[in-house]
DNA sequence: GTCTATAAGATGATAGAC
DNA sequence: GTCTATCATCTTATAGAC
């Protein structure tokens, strides 16, 4: 399974082949398929096993999270641990590979995210609950969208080293933006509010008549 | 090449050899090598025009955003169409394949990654250039960052449709928060060079002092 | 340019010796 | 459980007829 997990995240999906694994595990590839039934089935063990790893690890560390510049600061750690470790490029490969419609693949990856947005999406909501960024922030969506992005700059990174650098340079200036309305406190949450009734409920009003739901309040 | 980007966004990297594009042309096998030399030659040559079809459609309609709610409304749209059309999956499959050390499929991600940034970020720069933002986004690691992370939110909707569908829309609901500081004006521009003054510099005093150049303003 | 035929190799998977 | 040996199948790629 180590052997599975390190050909998944340097040769890809593509060069994931039994007998490539079996070699560099020191053993014939005929123990793949007793022991695992399908290489697929095999790649699928080995990642949620790097998975569970990975997650447990962060476990504790995502627990003594309390502020916004905490998260942010384990979130960089995160990132570049998962990085080097090479746990993003696998997802990123069981993702890719699930889109050739492999049930097992598509099952690891869908593992993978579910396990890392469960943990994601605690930290995210217990930072946010007493910010006016509670007003629009889903904690939900926004740990799923931190976590497929990730997967898309883990990508782009394999492509375009120094872009990727700038990209997530970019990013964390950007959070400085969250930080302000942050701070804002009161006359952010006020301005959010204005915005929200103004803007985002004609859009709400078109989804809801669109499934014919016909109980809005009163606009 | 049709076929070839068909194929490619339809049955990922794995699925696409050459003899599947082959009889989705309703060709013969051989015809690929004697024209395109290897599959992947193909696969980037069609990728390429795909991408080049899909950013010279945008490029008009690019050049019209004037406003930060025009950009939300034409990237909204903008990812609908290329969703739809399958051009994201078709990047995020060379990316992906790429990383299994091909030379032809990472230059074909590099050509696609590098034509939307190039059109996105002259958009992304024209329309913050007057607002608060401007004194913390990086228009042009922005524009990759944004990119980057819509082909890991299309690798995830292969794999957790509804999840994909609630990041986005917290995607979304966050850009209100953008909105919001813009509309603050001064006072959010005022806010945001105190934040970068105290907490930004420290770190960028860091990375100075680490690559050995020490002409940094005086503190 | 397009085809048939074929080489030369990799792949998933199984049968059976040990 | 682990191996060897083998299968059918698929792969890229080439040679040569038309």
């Amino acid at each position: 399974m180590t052997a599975a997990a390190d050909t998944l995240r340097e040769e890809g999906v593509a060069g994931a082949s039994a007998r490539v694994i079996a070699a560099r595990a020191g053993v014939n590839q005929a123990l793949i398929f007793y022991h695992f039934g399908t290489v697929s089935q095999l790649l699928e063990a080995a990642s949620r096993q790097a998975v569970d790893a990975a997650v447990d690890y962060y476990r504790d560390r995502f627990a003594e999270v309390a502020s916004l510049s905490d998260l942010l600061r384990t979130g960089r750690e995160l990132h570049q641990r998962e990085r080097d470790a090479g746990n993003v490029a696998m997802m990123a490969q069981l993702m890719s590979g699930a889109a050739g419609r492999d049930p097992a693949l598509a099952s690891a990856a869908r593992y993978a995210m579910s396990a890392w947005t469960v943990e994601i999406e605690s930290v995210v909501q217990r930072v946010l609950c007493d910010s006016p960024l509670a007003e629009v922030a889903d904690s939900a969506g926004l740990a799923r969208a931190v976590s497929a992005s990730f997967i898309g700059l883990e990508l782009y990174e394999g492509v375009d080293p120094e872009g990727a650098v700038h990209a997530l340079d970019s990013l964390e200036q950007l959070a400085v933006l969250v930080d302000v309305v942050n701070d804002l406190g009161p006359i952010a949450r006020r301005a959010l509010r204005a915005k929200l009734n103004s803007s985002s409920s004609a859009r709400r009003a078109e989804l809801r008549s669109a499934i014919s739901v016909s109980d809005m309040p009163g606009a």
